[in-house]
RNA sequence: CGGGGCGUAGCGCAGCCUGGUAGCGCGUCGGUUUUGGGUACCGAAGGCCGCAAGUUCGAAUCUUGCCGUCCCGACCA
């Protein structure tokens, strides 16, 4: 992308409202705007990420075998006066009338549809087990908005729902989705700890929280500092093993890590010595639920077992906040100049930043390199703006994108261009043709 | 939902107390200049001063109500 014909609205003022980094960096980087109280536009940048982030998320839920599909974001209230939860769950879900008079709401979950999907087309043991999971908005009226994506009102979700026949097959498909979460994570550059937590209105008898450190978090967290060692890595595993997903789900959660709704100062002295104690702040970015035949048996989700038995099904619920992950991202990844990008969920794979625009060698050695990367498969944005280099080098850095490549008269008169890592702030001069192979290279693995 | 702020140009703000021609900086547009970390200068455009009612000869300014929005707390993914 050519940054003279992009839209990219940045601001060199902080607005006044936001308060967190990732509030104050979405807004000047030109990824956000505020609407409403809690609602947004994505405007280009942010949704590259938004996109970007989404994307991981579905290769990793079909990866561990899950079947994606789309439920709306409106839905008839009767289901929810089925399962009961229409009177439990209070001012938080937004309650709309149609023209016919007609109660619905705009979800701020969807077990109660999934799991009418479910009854209607699944009636036998041989269609389990079964996962199913969309990325859709859904909407709780918060009190109190704020910081930014990071809690608003309008969000969006990657809502996954598992239907097994025996309560065992569903611990399977638990372990299993805390599996794919911490490979999810991990592939955006992100180290999220699973913590066990409440159940909150979902309801649940097991249920596990991933948690993103930071000071600007939420929650306050408990841990082991050993968890923090743990790396998920590439590891090649079997979904369908219950062997190995118990095997993970052991090692990432059997040292103490908890949330402050379920942190038992006690256990924690006896479990952790004191070197290791750690107490800190934490974004939620995601959690998992077995919740066995709570809304099955109220709304009548049953098979038929083997010897013809109707039983209703055993069922989990599990959440990635696809939004929220974008402010967490930044929360985890940004300094005084502005964002830095892990390679995973960078808005583009690298920018060219040309310091003499309308210089002969400049501009064609820039236009070489865009298409020399472009070719290569990669997605880099180049600032053909007629700007001076400072402001040039102020955008990239506040907008973060991982690598960038200077390209100025000086260093062509040598055939050399500028490579700069946004992380560490080390460039290294180079030929055009080795920075498209190395930021080739960086990106091969990701 | 309790407590406290704030709504004036795209953004950041002053003006309000003490009523009388709506301002500043950034950004934008035109020009000159400059060009390796937000360059400098000249010029220009851009406002129902959140909305409504009231007081007054006259309201951005005072009064009342409403709306929006932010912060702290409670709540929440």
């Amino acid at each position: 992308m050519r940054l003279s014909r992009y839209f990219l609205p940045v601001l060199k003022e902080t607005p006044a409202d936001a308060q967190i980094a990732s509030h104050r960096l979405m807004l000047r980087a030109g990824m956000i705007r505020q609407q409403a109280a809690g609602i947004y536009s994505w405007l280009p940048l942010g949704y590259r990420v938004l996109r970007r982030i989404e994307q991981i998320v579905h290769e990793e839920q079909q990866r561990a075998g899950h079947i994606p599909l789309l439920m709306p974001t409106l839905q008839p209230a009767d289901l929810w006066q089925e399962s009961g939860r229409y009177n439990a769950y209070g001012p938080e879900m937004l309650r709309i009338r149609d023209r016919h008079d007609r109660d619905i709401l705009y979800g701020p979950t969807n077990e109660e549809m999934i799991t009418d999907i479910f009854r209607s087309h699944v009636s036998s043991y041989k269609d389990l087990p079964l996962t199913l999971y969309h990325i859709q908005w859904k909407f709780r009226d918060e009190v109190r908005p704020r910081f930014g994506v990071m809690r608003g009102r309008e969000f969006l979700m990657k809502d996954g729902y598992n239907f097994d026949l025996t309560r065992e097959d569903a611990l399977h498909a638990y372990n299993r989705h805390l599996v794919s979460y911490l490979r999810t994570y991990e592939r955006m550059g992100l180290q999220a700890i699973p913590m066990r937590a409440e159940s909150g209105p979902i309801g649940g008898d097991d249920t596990h929280e991933f948690l993103v450190l930071a000071d600007t978090g939420e929650s306050g967290v408990f841990y082991d500092s050993e968890i923090t060692d743990l790396r998920f890595g590439d590891r090649d595993i079997d979904y369908d093993s219950v062997e190995q997903c118990q095997g993970v789900l052991e090692e990432f959660t059997s040292r103490y890590a908890r949330t402050d709704d379920t942190h038992d100062e006690a256990v924690f002295q006896e479990q952790v010595p004191e070197a290791r104690r750690r107490e800190a702040r934490g974004i939620e970015v995601g959690q998992i639920f077995y919740f066995g035949t709570k809304y099955s048996e109220p709304m009548g989700a049953t098979v038929a077992t083997q010897g013809g038995e109707r039983v209703p099904v055993h069922m989990g619920s599990h959440g990635i906040g696809v939004s929220r992950l974008v402010g967490a991202l930044i929360e985890a990844n940004h300094d005084e100049n502005g964002i830095i990008w892990p390679e995973g969920v960078t808005p583009f794979h690298c920018g060219i930043v040309n310091l003499k625009q309308g210089d002969a060698a400049a501009d064609g050695a820039c236009e070489d390199l865009y298409k020399a990367l472009r070719a290569k498969g990669l997605d880099p944005l180049y600032d053909d703006r007629e700007e001076r280099a400072g402001a040039k080098f102020a955008t990239m850095d506040l907008i973060g994108l991982p690598w960038r490549i200077t390209v100025g008269p000086r260093g062509l008169k040598n055939g050399v261009v500028e490579l700069t890592c946004r992380r560490t702030g080390e460039s290294e001069e180079m030929t055009p043709e080795a920075a498209v192979a190395r930021v080739a290279e960086i990106y091969a693995g990701i």
